[in-house]
DNA sequence: CCACACTCTTAGACTAAATCTAAAGTTGGA
DNA sequence: TCCAACTTTAGATTTAGTCTAAGAGTGTGG
């Protein structure tokens, strides 16, 4: 795990902090999407010293450096995923739960056809409905007259 | 335009207040992907009254109704888009514009198969990259060293 | 080994986004 | 007309994320 970690910095070029890896270390560990106050929370509990704004750095360095993805979640806190196997995602209506969808290819054509002179980095497809867990009313219908 | 909107707020079943009107009536007539703030701004222009939360309220509203798509970025506020002929998004890496894309159909059955038993509403897709501006060097690189 | 520039981390203040609350206003149907 | 459900409102509150200034760590050249 160390060494694998060692080895995503070193390829990146990206300068190995202890915070910085501890930040991708729960990611790769913890394939869930967290939100940077939920590794925050978790990593500060080891680490008594780590602050809020190291998470947000780190995130970003890890980002920009492409060890993670950020996934934006409509009205709510950007979440983080450090696996890197191209895959897209299903966010759920009802509970918000983010799950991972197994790669499908999309039409190069096309696609290069409607972006036009744009130069184009990532395409980013999320999927919107139901979770298996929700259509069988295994959630409560959010928090409402709860 | 108001006749359009009347049918609009028909068909869908929502109630149509003057508040909920308007702020529709912002989204149509801009189509630019605004901000619930900058909804409010321009609103609040015309009816002193109107206030934050119903902005917010008429936006949930109208989202949850259909008229009006919600348009998640990454790290800033949410945008809402009243452009209702299904088209993809463009967000530029560099100045954070959102283009429109001319829609391209998707590998539908690859894409059931990836999605296995979840119910699927909708499917967002957005590309990532430069805008031609940017590439033109017509934009200041973001705010550094600025 | 030291000096110095550079990078990174830290705590906490700050700003911005979104939600909540409780009271007042509006609506449509009985 | 009356009522219950729905909607709006102002402002407080919560939550997400950024900024700042001081300090700690790192690496290179002397
Ligand atoms: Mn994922
Ligand atoms: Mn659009
Ligand atoms: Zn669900
Ligand atoms: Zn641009």
């Amino acid at each position: 795990m160390k060494e694998r970690l060692q080895k995503a910095f070193a390829r990146t070029g990206l300068r190995q902090t202890p915070q910085r890896h501890d930040v991708l270390a729960w990611l790769v560990r913890h394939k869930r999407h967290s939100t940077a106050e939920e590794i925050f929370e978790a990593v500060n509990r080891s680490n008594q010293r780590l602050s809020r704004a190291t998470v947000y750095n780190a995130l970003h360095a890890l980002v920009e450096s492409g060890l993670v993805r950020p996934v934006a979640v409509e009205g709510a806190a950007s979440r983080f995923d450090a696996t890197l196997d191209r895959h897209h995602h299903f966010i759920c209506d009802r509970c918000g739960a983010i799950e991972d969808l197994a790669w499908f290819g999309l039409p190069v054509k096309a696609m290069q056809a409607a972006a036009g002179g744009r130069a184009v980095r990532d395409v980013e497809i999320t999927l919107h409905g139901t979770c298996e867990r929700c259509a069988r009313g295994k959630t409560k219908p959010p928090p409402k007259t709860e």
